[in-house]
DNA sequence: GGGACGG
């Protein structure tokens, strides 16, 4: 977890001196590995050898192999050249200026790197800054990662924006901010948001002033139009993370806009830094992103990847209840989830369309119960407005859209409902695997308790769940009546929340 | 389908 470590003796990097093997980084790492001895990795080498491999005369393979407490993520990093890194395991160790330190021990109150930190974090700050790509479950502090990066890379005498973050969603690009303006209070560093006003504050973007913060995160669009529009200013630049990296760079829409920024960066200031961040790298999102990296950058790039048994499926309990129709699916969330979830804790739900989130709203409404709605379509100042009482505690229910899908913080989240699962939208008959994995995360933040509740009501439902189920080999336990509160008590129960 | 570019 973020905040405090273990302190099971600590892995450090090193150096084995083996010739680099051909390995994945995907979130399906552990499946590809129990079977690579055999032939999944073979035939992955062979297929496309390049992939999740390194530039082979130059690479050395770094991995924590001496662990001894098996609770313990494993943590992989595969670095290129031979800069060696030596993991950190106090923040002292990593040369930050005193106000960070005092930003990420009283303000943040952390007490040393975590996990993913104390290997990420030195391949990110010792030069010559590589670029990295790095995986990191949900909920294991990735945020304080990269925002730990950008503040400690930027110059704060430099009057000029030297760190950019790419955000998915305007709600992940706010909540960045708060992490950045939280950790580095102490050391001045100026930052600004790059997400499009309401209505009401619109500014042209040719009447507005070049930006002048040191840090900036925000949403592609809304970037790439004050890049365009010379406003925001590339030459100082030395850090660029695209959190929710996969999603950023393999989706539609989002794709075009990262890679124009991407290049507008490494054309004004060519030694500049990239970092991907995500909790899934998919297998063709993984061969897609890495090409990029090597086509648009010069130097090369490290790797980390967080190894754990069985993902972030180990610390939430997964069930699914069968329910013969639409209305009951309504009443399982009615008279089961909502009655028992009002005692551990809150609730997302997740539903496919824009559309379903407001039939589920008025229905559970209609029965007289409060929640609130977010998606896309709401004004800003709404979607603000029901972020803002959720994480206050204000509200206990919310639906969503997969708006809140990924990085989406509140510990006080216990339970995520799937009143629809995810499908892949070309092929509707597939789970989205990724979305599934990321909106499980919303629950169990930093290994506490969680639980999720699938609703099935068709065949195709039913098919989708056995495909996930497959998919991370891991049972999902069935609720064997959807009207027996009985049955939801004691899957609670077993879930560690009653 | 969802999110990200609207002005």
């Amino acid at each position: 977890m973020a905040d405090s470590s273990n302190t099971s003796s600590s892995t450090a990097a090193t150096t084995t001196g083996n010739p680099p093997e051909i390995r994945s980084w995907a979130d399906e790492a552990d499946e590809i590995d129990q079977a690579e001895k055999s032939s999944a990795a073979n035939e992955n080498d062979s297929a496309e050898p390049q992939i999740g491999s390194l530039q082979i005369d130059e690479s050395k393979r770094v991995i924590n192999s001496t662990l001894d407490d098996p609770e313990d993520s494993r943590i992989e990093a595969v670095t290129s050249g031979d800069t060696m890194y030596k993991s950190a395991k106090r923040f002292e160790d990593l040369n930050l200026s005193p106000e960070l330190l005092k930003g990420l021990y009283v303000e943040m109150k952390f007490e040393r790197p975590s996990k993913i930190q104390e290997i990420s974090l030195p391949m990110i700050l010792t030069p010559p800054y590589k670029n990295l790509i790095a995986q990191a479950h949900n909920g294991s502090g990735k945020t304080t990662c990269f925002v730990l990066g950008m503040l400690s890379r930027v110059d704060p005498k430099l009057a000029a924006p030297q760190a950019l973050c790419i955000c998915p969603t305007r709600e992940l690009a706010i909540q960045n901010m708060e992490v950045l303006l939280k950790m580095g209070k102490f050391t001045g560093i100026t930052s600004e948001l790059a997400i499009p006003a309401d209505a009401a504050n619109y500014i042209p973007v040719s009447k507005r002033p070049p930006v002048s913060a040191q840090v900036v995160i925000g949403t592609p669009g809304t970037i790439n139009k004050w890049v365009t529009a010379r406003k925001l200013g590339m030459s100082c630049m030395k850090i660029l993370v695209f959190d929710e990296a996969d999603h950023m760079l393999a989706e539609t829409g989002f794709q075009d806009d990262s890679i124009r920024i991407m290049k507008a960066i490494v054309k004004a200031s060519a030694d500049s830094q990239v970092l991907l961040f995500s909790a899934t790298f998919g297998e063709n999102v993984k061969a897609f992103v890495t090409k990029i990296v090597r086509d648009l950058f010069v130097k090369d790039y490290n790797q980390m990847f967080v190894k754990k048994e069985e993902l972030s499926l180990d610390s939430v309990k997964q069930y699914k209840v069968q329910c013969p129709d639409e209305l009951s699916k309504v009443m399982v969330i009615k008279d089961k989830i909502l009655e028992l979830g009002q005692k551990v804790g809150q609730t997302i739900i997740f539903v496919r369309t824009k559309n379903g989130a407001s039939m589920l709203h008025k229905s559970l409404v209609d029965y007289g119960y409060e929640v609130t709605t977010i998606q896309g379509a709401l004004k800003q100042e709404d979607r603000d407005k029901i972020i803002k009482e959720f994480k206050e505690g204000l509200t206990q229910v919310l639906i969503s859209t997969d708006l809140l899908a990924r990085g989406f913080d509140q510990s006080q989240v216990n339970l995520v409902v799937n009143y629809d699962l995810p499908v892949r939208h070309e092929s509707p008959s597939e789970p989205d695997h990724e979305v599934y994995l990321h909106r499980i995360g919303r629950a169990g933040r930093f290994g506490r308790k969680g639980a999720i509740f699938n609703l099935l009501c068709n065949d195709r439902d039913d098919m989708l769940m056995s495909k996930i189920e497959n998919h991370f080999n891991s049972q999902v336990t069935e609720i064997a009546s959807w009207r027996s509160d009985e049955d939801f008590e004691n899957a609670l129960k077993k879930a560690g929340l009653l």
